[in-house]
DNA sequence: TCCAATTATGACAGCGCTGTCAATAAAAAC
DNA sequence: GTTTTTATTGACAGCGCTGTCATAATTGGA
């Protein structure tokens, strides 16, 4: 009745149970003949091997984690990269810890340090703002334990990371709202310390740049990543003089944020003012207009950085690094296939 | 170097390790003396204890599960509860396993069943819809695993479970509309098989039977709880005649459709309409304009429902039943302070 | 002061598995 | 057909901890 061990499987299979040891962990050496009568033996018996005998036998524990900041802890974007790697994981028979931390950096490592003591996880995948600190990659290279960075900024050898091409993308993006006629465009940042989204500011002043556009520079307005920071900026922009035709937003949150100050204001969007958002968030189809967007597939990206870590886990010399494509999602909130004035 | 174990805190201590894994554990008879030692000992090596072979040993694992239908995956609200779910695991020493499983109810039970044997979690949290599934109740029970369930309608004993009472909070909100003034108020409901949300369809027509309106049947939509669906059935109900100057949705997402319905239709909000939501998503305010809400508060829930897990676990016996305030929030997508006509 | 009752500590087995290494069976080579 | 090589299997220790039970130290009467 109670839950069935190895020995049981052993005995019904009538062979030793490092031979039925062999067969879960898929180790050559066992002749067909044996691998079926185990196998089947697991589950007539509905065998389940106990992951914490396998992990203190063998020093590895089919666990994995997810790192997240805790700032990120309710975001739309955090729960579709676990998504994407839970996914990866269980297809692997690998089990997912969460583990948000907090933003303070002073408890970081030594908080991380303490959960990968405890918990034996095989491995870990850093989301941003985590991919760029230094202080927890040290760790991870002291203590040896194969990890991913998603969107990191900074390179770093011997490290797998999985990446979307930002700069390129607001480049192109912005590109497209020259091509279409706009000069006065600007930009709202997000949060200074997430790398990967600094660089959509370049990609911004790339093509502004390209085009030798002069624009005043407070059409540079740095946001927080929040809705609420895209509406203060956008306000700020729209009650300027000049006023911008097109505001490219480093995020859908502050995108939204941007579409909310238009609506106060009175600006018909698209006709008076463009908005695009990054991220493609549910969001991004939920305001209204709807969002012009840059896509990135954040399920995706779970999912490669999780594959990224189990091939690691294998290969532990292993370092590749995965670009995911972004896709330009264009929506009502602009208008690039009209030419403008 | 390596990792400090039992072993090396007790010679450092200078006692058995036995003593060392009562202080570890909290156990009585260990002089304070002693205690002290060993604790400073502990901390000096900062000794992590081994979890899998603290579960390997003892049938305890210090690891409760979140289980949740994938469907809801990228969902804030699961994001939210989760959070709340491992800010509470966290204190007391706990890590957190996520395991979404599968709509298809043919695997569901299965599933859950390997993933209880494999991991061998002490807890788990149910998440609806998962909180009103028979089998897999059934299965908890049988297997004599502790749960926790978030929002159930069904009553079951012995069994503990947080909840919010979103019936009369939606019969308050409807009713507060009529005070206003409002009659033709329609309504949009969720998912059938979420049984938390069809509670709120309830609260709806029991204030509109309360204040004996006469409403045609077509002013209650099925939604699907999708902001897509809401978007459609505001459409139907705002296209009919007559057309009602109240919508009340079983969710935000679909009160964001509905005001996008009623922007594409120049339905002025809320002059010729009032919206409302359920939930307070980040969704709520991040809209325009904002919803007017039922906010229900997720992380908490998420914090109550480890709380009495953790309970639980530390005796059996225990079943209680938390109830959660809701609470209304007044936004701009409504005008429930002026009296109308 | 001495003995029972109580509290504090330790020795040791064993949880369910994997790693090591030895033993055996099968295949290949002579 | 024998010997060597290789593929297959098993015996057994031990991973780091906790439970059980025995032993040692302390306390509190009488």
């Amino acid at each position: 009745m109670s839950t069935p061990t190895i020995d049981d499987v052993a005995s019904h299979a009538g062979v030793s149970i490092k031979t039925v040891s062999r067969v879960i962990n898929g180790e050559p050496n066992v002749s067909e003949k044996t691998r079926e009568k185990v196998q089947s033996s697991i589950e007539a018996l509905g065998y389940q091997p106990n992951l914490s005998a396998r992990q203190l036998a063998s020093k590895r524990s089919f666990v994995v984690a997810l790192l997240y900041d805790t700032f990120l802890a309710a975001s739309s974007y955090v729960m579709k990269v676990q998504f994407g790697v839970i996914q990866r994981c269980h297809q692997e028979g690998y089990e997912l810890l969460i583990h948000p931390i907090t933003t303070q950096a002073t408890h970081r490592a030594k908080d991380v340090h303490a959960f990968l003591k405890r918990t034996r996880v095989d491995g870990v995948i850093l989301t941003p703002p985590l991919s760029d600190d230094e202080n927890i990659a040290q760790l991870f290279d002291e203590l040896n334990i194969p990890y991913v960075r998603i969107s990191p900024v900074e390179d770093r050898p011997r490290v797998s990371c999985v990446r979307t091409d930002d700069k390129a993308a607001v480049e192109d993006l912005t590109d497209k709202l020259i091509q279409t006629g706009h000069r006065k465009i600007a930009f709202i940042a997000g949060r200074a310390d997430h790398k990967a989204v600094t660089e959509r500011k370049k990609g911004y002043e790339a093509a502004i740049a390209q085009h030798a556009l002069d624009l005043p520079s407070d059409f540079t307005q740095q946001g927080a990543s929040t809705f609420e920071s895209g509406y203060q900026s956008a306000k700020t922009l729209l009650l300027n003089t000049p006023r911008p035709t097109a505001i490219v937003c480093a995020n859908d949150e502050m995108a939204a944020g941007a579409l909310s100050a238009a609506h106060d204001l009175k600006v018909h969007i698209p006709q008076e003012l463009c908005v695009t958002g990054f991220d493609d968030a549910d969001l991004a189809t939920q305001c209204w207009p709807s969002l012009t967007t840059i896509r990135q597939p954040m399920q995706a990206m779970g999912e490669e950085a999780a594959n990224l870590l189990l091939k690691a886990l294998k290969q532990p010399s292993l370092h590749e690094e995965v670009m995911l494509k972004t896709e330009l999602i264009e929506r009502a909130s602009s208008d690039l296939h009209h030419q403008r004035r």
